[in-house]
DNA sequence: AACCAAGACAACCGCCTGATG
DNA sequence: ACATCAGGCGGTTGTCTTGGT
């Protein structure tokens, strides 16, 4: 049962990266790239395993890493992305530019989950009691626990944004709510709501004008990411005014 | 100065997934 | 269709640093 370890240990080196060690992973990467990390360790002379090479590499020694400490404004990217879609640190990562998904995933620990518990309990000393619970009392990272959940990729849902060019996708208000249409003529938020569990009155208040075109812009950017595509919706549509908070 | 606890973060482990033969 | 493998991911652990006593 289960698999062997990606290498064998015996005379492999583990624990902490010398600097020695460092300048060879670069040096060689620099040269030669990094197209096969299980062979790599072996071509560069390294006493590691393929892994240890690529998590070393990709963590701490790229040249795209940015270093330092976070600043307030990715913080709180992290935690509005965080409430999106959970404990996905990659794809939290791949939306802070040189910032890597360990890190993120340290900070989160270390700093924004105490921080926010701490905001929690100041807020329920300040709440009064709950009487009942609404749908838009879903947890927005719920939406998004694991990938059966997930939003259908547009393009291949009934909602085809892929061909959708500017005027395919129209923002219309009907009865005072938004419709997103595509060139089928269905309504895009009817798979919103129904597949990411968003409250009935999603869109309803998102009728002012420039709401109807970043929704609109939205739907026509994306044809075949359909993570980015609902992330970035849910953030904007979060963002505007009179929408339930997320 | 020495010790200890807590915090920060680098590194590892085991599992999953997609590619390939 | 199946087995195998490499790469990627998230959770966890280990180690180093810092601050308090």
């Amino acid at each position: 049962m289960g698999r062997a370890p990606c290498c064998e240990k015996m005379g492999l080196k583990r624990g902490p990266w010398s600097l020695e060690e460092d300048q060879i992973l670069i040096s060689y990467i620099q040269s030669y790239g990094h197209g096969n990390w299980r062979a790599l360790p072996k071509q560069a002379g390294l006493l590691r395993c393929g892994k240890s090479c690529r998590l070393r590499w990709t963590n701490y020694l790229n040249p795209d890493i940015k270093r330092g400490n976070f600043s307030r404004e990715e913080e709180e990217t992290i935690i509005k992305l965080h409430e999106i879609l959970g404990n996905r640190w990659s794809a939290i990562a791949a939306r802070l530019p040189g910032r890597t998904d360990n890190e993120i995933k340290n900070v989160w620990h270390t700093h924004l989950k105490k921080r926010l518990n701490q905001n929690l309990t100041a807020q329920e000393a300040r709440r009064p009691i709950e009487i009942e619970s609404t749908p838009s009392d879903f947890p927005t990272h719920q939406r998004f626990k694991n990938s059966d959940h997930l939003p259908v990729s547009p393009q291949h849902s009934s909602c085809d944004f892929s061909s959708s060019g500017n005027d395919s996708s129209v923002a219309t208000s009907k009865n005072g709510n938004m419709t997103v249409k595509n060139e089928e003529g269905l309504d895009i938020f009817d798979t919103v709501r129904s597949d990411t569990l968003l409250p009935e009155n999603f869109p309803a208040t998102a009728t002012e004008p420039q709401n109807q075109f970043q929704i609109s812009s939205i739907a026509n950017l994306y044809s075949d990411d359909s993570m980015n595509f609902w992330v970035d919706l849910l953030i904007q549509v979060g963002d505007m005014p009179g929408m339930p908070e997320i």
